[in-house]
DNA sequence: CTTCTAGTTAAAGTTAACTCTAATCCTAGC
DNA sequence: GCTAGGATTAGAGTTAACTTTAACTAGAAG
């Protein structure tokens, strides 16, 4: 084979490891357009660092709500070049203000969370009174539901 | 019929309308016994106010990342009486540390997110050099990865 | 040469959390 | 009394995102 060696490569079992994905994932991924790994003259899929940086990208912008189907679209505008960058940055604005509400949703249960285990531990330890639930603990609070 | 009228009973439909979930839904969640509503004399379920309130903490369990399966096994213990309290006050910080850790992870999602918009807004009207690629970028903000 | 490990494929299976269907029943308004 | 809307049930179907299977090949180690 006559493949370039300035760049490190991974195969398919080193790239899962490197990105964290299992190599079934990495090939599903595949499968759905996400990544374009290259060959070797007999067939088997490598991977480069700029492989690896994609992948960390896309699992951020998956871990921030955006799916497989969003990802797909996305990949295929990056591949249409620059003359898609404003549809990009429309998506990747949607996926960022939709995720902004799911933030401070979850800031909500964090705090809510948070306030179950000090009424639970207030009512081991005896100093919440019985008679007081949660929601009347949350209302004293002045946290809402 | 003579179910005491001293508070609210919702139907299932109002009830839905409330908890901000789906008819089926709320049978489902009873089916998987995460929630028990009371029944009229003709067979019809009717919720409550304290039922409104369980659910509502119930949506913030799950969304800090409890599955029904452990909410199920909360559900058993918080039926089984002040005897599990411990239990629960174990679970509930189990899955607060869970939380806690992939709360900070959006965080950086976040981040790198934001920081990709800049990066095309600077790439649209010329404040980042074409040269310089999206990770090269994120090193100069020492942002990593 | 045999065995082990890691790769290949297409396709079927899994899991969580709903969601829908079908057949039936109850209730309120005209 | 009739009809429309919403209730009941058991059980089948859906969706997203993998995960496993089966059947195979290629290369390295002993």
């Amino acid at each position: 084979m006559d493949t370039k060696t300035s760049e490190i490569q991974y195969r398919i079992g080193d790239f899962a490891e490197v990105t964290g994905l299992s190599s079934p994932t990495l090939r599903y991924y595949e499968k759905e357009g996400l990544i374009k790994p290259h060959r070797t003259d007999n067939g088997l899929r490598y991977y480069t660092e700029q492989d690896a940086n994609w992948i960390k990208f896309l699992l951020h912008l998956k871990s921030t709500g955006m799916t497989i189907e969003q990802l797909k679209q996305y990949v295929i505008w990056r591949a249409e070049g620059d003359s898609t960058i404003d549809k990009r940055i429309a998506l990747l604005q949607d996926v960022r203000d939709n995720f902004e509400k799911e933030f401070a949703e979850l800031q909500h249960s964090w705090t809510i969370l948070n306030d179950k285990l000090d009424w639970y531990k207030g009512k081991v330890n005896g100093h919440i009174e019985d008679s007081e639930d949660f929601s009347k603990y949350l209302k004293r609070l002045n946290h809402h539901e």
